[in-house]
DNA sequence: CTTGAAATTAGATGAATGTCTAATTAGACG
DNA sequence: CGTCTAATTAGACATTCATCTAATTTCAAG
């Protein structure tokens, strides 16, 4: 989600294609007829639909040789409103069934703070896997990064928990790099399991 | 328009400072906490950071030599809803009549900032409504917001706002949690009223 | 006042990307 | 097919902006 919303905002992050966006509100308009309403050359124009047409905010009607533009404003309004749904849901609200949601009401505070590192395996691993929730396959992540995160989940022992990780087949470690196992690889044995 | 319009996708258009609102999003960090996070190092996140405080879209809590960022939500949900509106926003061209326009250019500067709380009961009143456009009805608010809301309006005095707000009939509260109320309970006396 | 930790500011460097000219493609029409 | 027009593509150049290191500021604690 990260990726389209970027690239919603880099379409949009110019002043030149944020003029055409407005032109294109109003009326259709020709590649030259925008060219001559912002003072730029027609390459330049084309250049700046054809990265507005990849998020499918400009639509085209071709008319002999010449192409009229138009704003495609439903798709407008379906990527800005994704961008009201920012807001993360806590913990227990994130979880799969009632077990996991149980689990982690119990060892997971409003603030999203682990309160304890649970003895019972089964319940370790709802929590493992929650942990797992912010790493992304296929991104490489620095030691520092990773204690970052989990200190800031439960400062007084996050070592412990890259070990559980790694133990759980969740992460991979290699010279002080660390990426995000398949989820079909973890030994993510549940509860009385 | 276009100018804070523009500022605002360009705020938002890069990876690092969209993965800072996500991270933000779900709890406050401080600043080394994201270089950590984010495998940057502390200036080039700072400066990330004063990009997002322009936008006022962050908030800072010192404590001690640390501080503390939140994502401030209102400020989002304002500006993306604005991405909708093919409205001008500036507080005096919103205006309903000739009164208000005149009262909002005088207390309302263009960043859209309060100036200071009028001392004529007519004028803060529509003031008041001025601030209350940000607020949909059916929907709660938490304190943390309403207050991140008019800290970015009205630092020196934003706890007052609060208390006109709900004086006035415009918000209700109960147990930490306020809402807007409809707009024909308000006791909204105009000028000279 | 000195020391230490956290953050910001300044300035340099390099990567990303906007704009241009020149060359090429695609459609309309005799 | 040959020509005209509109648009796109390719590649060069310039500008903007992200990131870094080094230096400075701010605040707390001795």
């Amino acid at each position: 989600m990260t990726e389209t919303l970027l690239a919603f905002f880099k379409a949009l992050a110019h002043e030149s294609r944020l003029r055409i966006v407005g032109l294109l509100a109003q009326k259709e308009h020709s590649v030259q007829e925008l060219a001559a309403l912002l003072d730029l050359k027609e390459p330049t124009v084309s250049h700046h639909l054809a990265i507005l047409k990849e998020q499918r905010l400009v639509t085209v009607r071709a008319e002999g040789t010449t192409r009229w533009h138009a704003l495609d404003i439903a798709a407008l309004e379906t990527l800005s409103r994704r961008v009201l749904e920012t807001q993360q849901p806590s913990a227990a609200l994130l979880a799969v069934d009632e077990d996991e949601a149980r689990v982690l009401g119990a060892f997971v505070d409003a603030d999203e703070r682990l309160r304890e590192i649970p003895v019972n395996r089964g319940k370790r691993v709802i929590v493992l896997r929650w942990l797992m929730q912010m790493f992304e396959e296929d991104r490489r992540y620095s030691e520092a990064e990773i204690n970052a995160y989990l200190k800031s989940r439960y400062p007084p022992d996050w070592a412990r928990l890259r070990r559980e990780l790694v133990d759980h087949r969740m992460m991979e470690r290699d010279a002080g790099v660390y990426w995000r196992l398949p989820r079909d690889r973890w030994r993510d044995e549940r509860l009385e399991a």
